[in-house]
DNA sequence: TTGCATTTCAAACATTTGTATGAAACTATC
DNA sequence: GATAGTTTCATACAAATGTTTGAAATGCAA
């Protein structure tokens, strides 16, 4: 068997697995069966077991940097170089919550196994978002173009809000559900990305209002209108 | 020694080690060195390692549950029986912040010991941590006694995104003091809870203004005020 | 084919870890 | 102070788990 393939075998299985069960019961001899190859294989291509989970997760992570960054400059280039703070939350938070939320998340694997990586936190995954702090920096400087004399500090709480409510979202939502008794869609995406970067948007233009009111959010693609309000 | 010493030997070296390490990388044997007390007392006493970490958790929580009951009921009481939405939301997220966050948190082992389960959730704590929602069921009934005629659905989603940025300031607050270069002032317990509690009910009123510009909150025990928005 | 490097494999290793055991020490009650 | 119940203790157990090893198999170039 070619070496590729072992390799990529071990990293399909551990996901699956990994996204199931997570990481907690999930042994290499549990990966190896699944993938159908050797034991020793873990450690030959990968070094080490915590070495794999970072592999992974780097993987995921990486794909999910770019989808933002390409939603990111699609608005900045519909706009004229510039994007609005809202398409500025949206491709921060869109992205994720597609990802991980709405009817067909089951099938994806790789949705699954980051809820796993975000809910259960283990080391080498912990590790790797400690540095994870460039990309966001890129997200606060589009931010700060389009608010530009708004000052740094509310800037980074605004930013930080709006990842943990997407987080948080994907986290609990058996727990919302719950406690909604149904009552919150959460196969509804759109309406909930749209929810978010509301509140979002609010967060960060608070004060400019009532003034202003044209500077409130408006919700452009999602269902919840003004008159649900 | 009389039982309870070794007891509460036992839960408290657990919730110090536990707090400063994790549950990842704190044996039994760890745990029972830090409390002078032979190993097999840990499972004479508890039982099991998790009943133990579930006693710990379950301690927490419920003084927590009650810290913000208690919030809760003196401000339905100074409020005549009614709380306003803004009160109603301080109860609930500010416990938990007080506790985690602040100057002194170096102290607090219990807090720190709450963050790291928030964090790690290990099994035990999940489990209970999945029928917690009776106690968040007394906060949506005071929501809807503050908000009446509010959509429910609504107010599940305020409550959720309250819930979100008041934990994910807690686990995060690494990350936001690295991405914010120190700006964001994680001491400042007052005006991160003011901020919670703002854009919490900006998220549950939002709709209500700009028809109604005196339905926006206002700050009150906070640094923040107008002149800063 | 020969020879060399890569990959696979079964088996064993070395720890770590939670738990169980049975005797000893202790405590309190009569 | 004898006795019964409780608690402590040293030690052992059993199972799980990541990792290593050295040989066998495989692939590939000369």
């Amino acid at each position: 068997m070619a070496s590729d393939q072992t390799r990529s075998a071990i990293l399909a299985a551990a996901e699956r697995l990994y996204a199931d069960r997570g990481f907690g019961d999930v042994t290499l001899r549990d990966i190896v069966a699944e993938a159908n190859v050797n034991l020793a294989a873990v450690n030959y291509h990968f070094g080490s077991k915590d070495e794999l989970i970072a592999e992974l997760f780097v993987t995921r992570s990486i794909q999910t940097n770019r989808e933002r960054l390409n939603e990111l400059k699609a608005a900045e280039e519909a706009g004229g170089g510039r994007a609005s703070i809202e398409d500025i939350m949206r491709a921060l938070v869109g992205p994720t919550l597609r990802g991980c939320l709405g009817p067909d998340r089951e099938g994806s694997t790789a949705a699954r196994f980051m809820i796993r990586a975000s809910i259960e936190s283990v080391p080498p995954i912990r590790r790797i978002k400690n540095r994870e702090v460039d990309h966001l920096r890129k997200f606060a400087a589009a931010m700060r173009r389009a608010m530009p004399g708004r000052d740094d500090t509310e800037l980074y709480w605004g930013l930080h809000f709006a990842l943990a409510m997407a987080h948080h979202t994907i986290r609990e939502k058996e727990r919302l559900l719950r406690l909604s008794e149904g009552k919150c869609d959460l196969d509804d995406v759109r309406a909930i990305i749209d929810r978010v970067v509301t509140v979002s948007v609010m967060a960060l233009t608070m004060g400019d209002a009532p003034s202003k009111p044209a500077a409130r959010p408006v919700l452009v693609h999602g269902r919840l209108t003004r008159q649900d309000l």
